[in-house]
DNA sequence: CTCACATGAGACATCAGTGTCTCATTGCGG
DNA sequence: CCGCAATGAGACACTGATGTCTCATGTGAG
C-alpha cells in the first residue's frame, strides 16, 4: 500500500540538491510514482520541503550522537561528526540555502538544537585549550555549515574527489591553511 | 532621462541577498521606479540577475586587483583580498547560491577568471612553503567563497558583529580553530 | 473470486509572476 | 510656450506550477 515514503523524501532529496526549483511533477518522476501519489504524501511542496528538513534535522541529530561529541579531544569529535555528516551533506547543502527562504518565518526548531550542541562542542574544545579562542561558537557552527555546503557543491561538480570531503573539511576547519611549522611566525593572530 | 541604472542594481542587490525569491514588483519598489521601467532598464528577471553576476564580477575583480594577490606574503594577500570583498560579501552571497541554479547552463567566464587568480594565490602560497599542500588550491577557492557566504549570511542574522568579519573569516582560513602549540611557538601577547 | 484500496493518468480550475501594451502625467530643453 | 522623452499606473494575455478532482486499473487480502 504506503508507497515507501522515505524512498520518495530520498529521491526528492536527490533531486532537489541538484535542482533546487525542480516542479513536484519532477520529484514524482524521480521518485518513480505519479504526482497524485506525491500529493497524497505530502500536503504540497511546502510540506514535502518540511519533510525534508525533519529528515535532514533527523539524520544531523543522529550523526551528532554517533560523533560522541563529549567524548576525547574536540578535534577528533569535530572530525568524527564531519565523517558522520557527510553522506547527508548534499541534503544539507539543499536546506541550507533554502532556510535563507524561511527568512521572516519561524525555523524549525530541530536547528536550533543541533547548533547548541555544535557550539557546544566548539565551546568545549576552546575550555579545554584545544581550540583557540578569538573565533566565537557561533561563528565555527557557522563556519562548519558553509564548509559542509561548499565541499558537497565541489564533490557534486567534480573540483572535489568524494574521498577527500572530510579530509579537506576537517583540516581546513582546524588547521587552517597556514603551515603550522613555518619557522617565522610573527604574525599575531 | 535614464534612471540611475546603477542605484536600480544595488537596491536589487540589496533585496535580492534578503528574498532571493522577490518578485520582480519588489525589487522595483526597492529601487523606487514602476515595474515598467524596471522592465525598460532590463529585459526580464533573467537579465537582471546577469547585470547583478556582472556586477558581482567586476566588484570581485576591482577587489582582487586592489589586493595585489602576487605581492608580499600570500597570508597577507588573503587578508587583503577578503577585507576588499567584505563590502560585497552578500552581493556575493545571493550569486553563490544563484549559480547553484545554473547548473546546466553556461557559467559566465568571470567566474572562471575569478576562480583562477584566488587560486594561484592559495598556489603561489603553497609554492613559497607558507600553506600546507594537502589542500588544494580549488578546495580552498570553494572554501573561501562558502566562508564569504556563511559570514554574510551570519551577518545579516546578527550571529556575527559585523565588524569582525574580515577576521573571523581570514583567521580561521589560514590558521583553522585548532590553537597553535603554545610550547613551541611562544607568543606573547 | 471478489472486494477494497492504493495507485496512475489526466482533466480542471486557480494562482502568481511575467512580459507587453496603452495612455496619462511629468519634467525638461529648445 | 511647445514638444519630446521618460516615467508611472494599470490593463491584458500568457505561462508554468500548483492543488483538487474523477475515473480506470491493478493488486493483494479475505
Amino acid at each position: 500500500m504506503a508507497v515507501d515514503r522515505d524512498h520518495v523524501l530520498r529521491s526528492a532529496a536527490a533531486l532537489l540538491t541538484r535542482r533546487s526549483t525542480a516542479t513536484m511533477d519532477e520529484v514524482a518522476k524521480a521518485a518513480g510514482i505519479s504526482r497524485a501519489t506525491l500529493h497524497r504524501q505530502f500536503a504540497g511542496r511546502d510540506a514535502l520541503v518540511r519533510a525534508l528538513e525533519a529528515l535532514g534535522i533527523a539524520e544531523c541529530e543522529a550523526a551528532l550522537e554517533a560523533a560522541r561529541p563529549d567524548e576525547g579531544p574536540a578535534g577528533d569529535a569535530v572530525r568524527r561528526l564531519v565523517a558522520g555528516i557527510e553522506p547527508h551533506a548534499p541534503l544539507l547543502a539543499f536546506l541550507y540555502t533554502e532556510n535563507q527562504l524561511f527568512e521572516g518565518e519561524e525555523q524549525n526548531a530541530g536547528w536550533a538544537r543541533i547548533d547548541d550542541r555544535i557550539a557546544a562542542l566548539f565551546r568545549r574544545g576552546q575550555a579545554s585549550g584545544e581550540f583557540r579562542i578569538d573565533l566565537t561558537p557561533a561563528w565555527l557552527t557557522e563556519a562548519l555549515y558553509g564548509l559542509l555546503a561548499s565541499a558537497a557543491w565541489a564533490v557534486a561538480e567534480g573540483r572535489v574527489a568524494p574521498k577527500d570531503f572530510t579530509h579537506m573539511i576537517v583540516e581546513l576547519l582546524l588547521g587552517g591553511v597556514r603551515r603550522p611549522d613555518t619557522a617565522p611566525q610573527r604574525k599575531e593572530s
